[in-house]
DNA sequence: TTGAAAGCGCTAACAC
DNA sequence: GTGTTAGCGCTTTCAA
């Protein structure tokens, strides 16, 4: 049996499945003007009379109107998210490249939708794709080893492309990093300078992590080139969470192995400081015997005990330039988005763990 | 003059302002079923009887079909992207939490959308304006000090809030943090208890980072009960470049001015790692002429020279569980929203820095 | 289980 | 400068 019948007592209470919320259509009519001024409004103020402008910047207030984006993007057909792929986020490194591409952002009126790959492919495209779904103005990727699928999304998505710490192929539009084999070169050259004899190279996933991976191998060349002695590669295995540790332990098996060492290339700061850590445990002379360079110059860099010798990238500029350029393509026509490398390079800090003669 | 007119050779070809977009519309024609279908299918596949279900499928592949989030979230009214705000990313605190977060959600259908608030409540104000014009399914939080306009917004918005790293009030629906008025006061203790006569207290950013100000003060609240002496909270001015180098001339000056002091609490490990630099270069012994304990067990404490006594927050455990319990909120009703906070605790380290007897 | 149809809240082309 | 109107691509009743 039927329930006694109400008539539509709320004359359509804002359709079939209203959502409550306050839209564009409220204000309107509250300031008595069309919604598409108040489009304008929101878009172009300056484009609106200043009377009606009043009216609506009022009625908004009142209202406590909140725009909705996921319509506007829709309608549009373009969004303001511009979508980042970090290999992680708990890495001083690419956390300043964010910070700084937050900033400009922000300031530009887009938000960052953010993502770690964790160094691996098949989640990047991963996180391409979904992130693709959301349309987003731009997306920016660390270095340049995307794989085939990521590539072919991307080309196909038709949006700004930006590559990070790394300049290379393939490249997907604009890029802002710099060379990480003259990285490599300088550092043992730095060495080799200070009058070592046998340097070593120590790392950490070299095998996911493609940049220092870059590095090693520069490191490796330009020791056969010298001929000085065989290179040799550390790689420390993954216990994260112990990196300085295990920077520690692997320079004291490979000293322990071969007297000879005298000058090590960290890929990173934290493993140096594991270098330094382990050296003043042993009674090691920090540079007389034994030379450290790190990578990074991060914070407690300068004032390690001796404060160490590294290389500087320039973390917060990579991100604003990168981001500064997605930003105007994003406000460009296609045709003038030609592919184009930005090299910022990179600094040596000569510190006091390395020797200058 | 105008030129030749063509017809519209292409009947419409889609629409106005076409995208060209592969949409779902293409992909049912291609499968020959109606659009409803293929949402249906995307959104609960089983529902779909098998010969369909293989059609749509087929046919998603061929064109590569990508949904449209916008629109999706656009129609029913709800997305799948949360809103993360933390007080600032190159701090591996909150990274480690976002990362824990970003796994979560992702596991769950959802993606992240992040924002700093650089510490300061105005911004936070701002970011989650932005943020709510997206819809978002939920938002996380830093802390419990959102100001007044913030947590309007958020009552209004009318979805599941979640609030990481402190607990207390204004609660805002759901907490994962630990007490850190707890925490300061277990550090003063574990001097204390080791024999330290005189600490002092060692922070930066006292004035906006609001947890360690609370760290801050249950120190100077212990000291005053305990009444050995008078409590000293040095504020390191946040020349953030140099920040580990700050702690040392910090420490270096305020031994000076008061040769009693024998203890110091860092407000993170950083700082720590600052003091033992600078008591080394001074040849002070730790932990026998100065205790030292950190914040964070970041990677270098423990293998430090000595390894650091310190404090550890369970920063992933943060992340995934309140990102949990979000997720699980956004699938609920509203009324399954209580208020509820949950206390993870923090766990004192004991290593070489301090004494115990 | 499937399809038709009516929006979601906004933008943008166009006319006035 | 302002209003009218027709979608953006999807979800979701509702009926078949």
């Amino acid at each position: 049996m039927n329930a006694v019948e109400f008539p539509n007592i709320k004359p359509r209470q804002r359709s079939r499945r209203g959502t409550q919320r306050t839209t564009m259509l409220d204000v309107a009519k509250l300031a008595d003007v069309s919604p598409s001024t108040v489009s304008l409004y929101l878009r172009k103020p300056e484009a609106v009379s200043d009377k009606l402008r009043d009216k609506v910047r009022q009625a908004i207030e009142t209202l406590h109107y909140v725009p909705n984006r996921l319509a506007g993007s829709l309608a549009a057909a373009k969004s303001r998210t511009i979508a980042v792929i970090i290999p992680t986020i708990s890495n001083s490194f690419f956390a300043r490249s964010v910070e700084a591409m937050q900033e400009v952002a922000e300031k530009a009126g887009y938000n960052l939708l953010l993502g770690n790959s964790d160094f691996n492919p098949e989640r990047e495209e991963e996180l391409v794709r979904t992130f693709l779904e959301w349309s987003p103005a731009a997306m920016v990727l660390t270095g340049c080893h995307q794989n085939e699928r990521t590539i072919g999304m991307l080309k196909a998505a038709g949006i700004p492309v930006g590559q990070m710490w790394e300049l290379g192929t393939p490249h997907l539009g604009l890029q802002v990093g710099f060379d990480h084999t003259d990285l490599g070169q300088s550092a043992l050259e730095h060495l080799y300078e200070g009058g070592c004899k046998h340097v070593v190279y120590l790392g950490v996933r070299l095998n996911c992590d493609h940049r220092a991976r870059v590095r090693a191998d520069a490191y490796v060349e330009a020791v056969k080139a010298a001929g000085l002695h065989a290179p040799l590669v550390i790689n420390i295995p993954p216990t994260t969470e112990h990196l300085v540790q295990g920077a520690g332990t692997a320079i004291a098996s490979a000293l322990a192995a071969n007297k000879s060492i005298d000058g090590v290339i960290c890929s990173n700061d934290w493993l140096a400081l594991g270098v330094l850590f382990e050296a003043q445990r042993r009674g090691i002379r920090v540079p007389e015997r034994l030379s450290v360079i790190g990578y990074g110059d991060l914070d407690f860099a300068e004032c390690s005990n001796p404060p160490l010798t590294t290389i500087r990238p320039h973390r917060w500029q990579i991100g604003s330039q990168l981001m500064q350029g997605l930003i105007e393509r994003c406000e460009a026509p296609q045709e003038a988005w030609p592919d184009h490398a930005v090299d910022v390079g990179f600094e040596l800090i000569p510190r006091a763990t390395t020797r200058i003669m």
